[in-house]
DNA sequence: TAGTGGTCTAGACCACGAG
DNA sequence: TCGTGGTCTAGACCACTAA
């Protein structure tokens, strides 16, 4: 990669910032990894401090770095205020969000429907990861989660941890599998509870449940989870910030 | 308003800031005017350009400014794109989204009940204006809505415009009220429609509908605006990008 | 052409964390 | 005490807009 000043060309501080995803994207940098220093990436790259500065500051921005004044920088990783801050959007009736307990149902390998390949960028028929799974808020179940992933690129997970996945999945996906999760689109619609649906709630068929259908994205755009939610929400609620 | 750099104080720009939004929430710039340019401020505050300018970029980030180059920094407005891209959230399926064309139903002033009283921090029994109206999405009613407002904050709102309300209204809370919408909380639900819902919508009681209730604040932090939408989400659904 | 924001540099000092 | 990021300055030149 060469930086380039010239006059009709992309401003240096986003060409860093293309030069630094890579590095993220390629796994030269890990989740966790400290990052060069400003000072040493500015000499590296023959830009001033200022420049990389602000390649940072929006990478910062974007959630993929992590600065921590006096230490250094850091590739963001999946933790639990991430998990809860970003990517779990269920509150109480009190307004208190808590990550729930996960019970797994079933964890196989399957084929992909034509629905699912297409919403995960695969090709028809291609191996997936099904899991299903029930989500305890409270000390009462309130949420049926199948999820889907391309068996591609996880590989074994059946085989490894049938009933005992860790309910941050993101974590285990960043950790076991080098996948990072970086943006994720959601789709919510009412929808009537089935019988299934009923009865791993405890609650009448029909009711309506909040189906939450997401599409989630490594840093490079590449769709690598599908997971739709049925949430009941007599006691909770989607919690959303519009900015 | 007096700037400090001594050791332990606040950093300059984050004084800039505030002194910026300052002049915006007490109307000295109204949305849509121009600002000072950087260098006009940075000499009335004794500051260099550079510290301006990150105090202006984190107002831009925060949707308070807007730059245009070459021209200058406005204060922003409430405009179409606003509207569609940060404070409406419903696609069809195709993933097109568009703005409803609004039906309003009525438009009367009331009492608040204890409950949005106290959402919209309002004392027992305040004056509240009460908008009902359904909206068309493809041609087909979708959305029934309830707006309530303080009647203190938009006085006459009834009077004036019976059923003749723009379907943006926040623009219309912007340029008629002097109130700019700045940050919104949602909470969704799924609950069943009801009679009154059913025949609005040309769908059967008990249909599961998609609620939103939504908390409008201002750039001070003051509560606005309650509005609470059924949806319809046979043909439709709520997106929600999560970073 | 004048004025605005946008990019880039070089260098100063402060605040924090670790050894 | 040293190295990191955090703040702040001063000044250069570029890109865009309007008059």
């Amino acid at each position: 990669m060469v930086l380039s000043n010239a006059k009709g060309s992309i401003p240096l501080y986003m060409q860093i910032k293309e030069l630094l995803v890579a590095r993220v994207t390629e796994g030269e940098w890990a989740p966790g990894d400290i990052i060069p220093s400003e000072m040493q990436l500015s000499r590296e790259l023959n830009v001033s401090q200022g420049t990389v500065r602000k390649a940072i500051t929006e990478l910062v921005e974007n959630n993929v770095l992590v600065r921590r004044q006096g230490r250094g920088t850091f590739v963001a990783t999946h933790d639990v205020d991430r998990a809860l801050f970003h990517f779990f959007h269920i509150c109480n009736d009190s307004g208190t969000k808590t990550l729930p307990e996960s019970k797994t149902l079933s964890c196989r390998k399957k084929r992909a429907s034509r629905q699912e390949a297409s919403k995960l960028n695969l090709s028809n028929g291609a191996q997936v990861v099904y899991i299903e799974r029930t989500r305890n808020l409270d000390n009462t179940p309130t949420i049926i989660e199948t999820i889907i992933l391309p068996n591609s690129l996880f590989v074994d997970l059946g085989k490894r941890q049938v009933r005992n996945l860790p309910n941050t999945l993101y974590e285990l996906y960043e950790t076991q599998f080098g996948i990072t999760i970086h943006r994720a689109e959601e789709q919510l619609r009412a929808v009537a509870a089935t019988e299934n649906d009923a009865s791993l709630l405890s609650l009448e068929a029909g009711t309506p449940l909040l189906k939450i259908e997401r599409i989630a994205y490594t840093l490079d755009g590449t769709p690598v989870e599908l997971r739709i939610s049925r949430c009941s929400t007599s006691r909770h609620y989607y919690q959303n910030t519009v900015l």
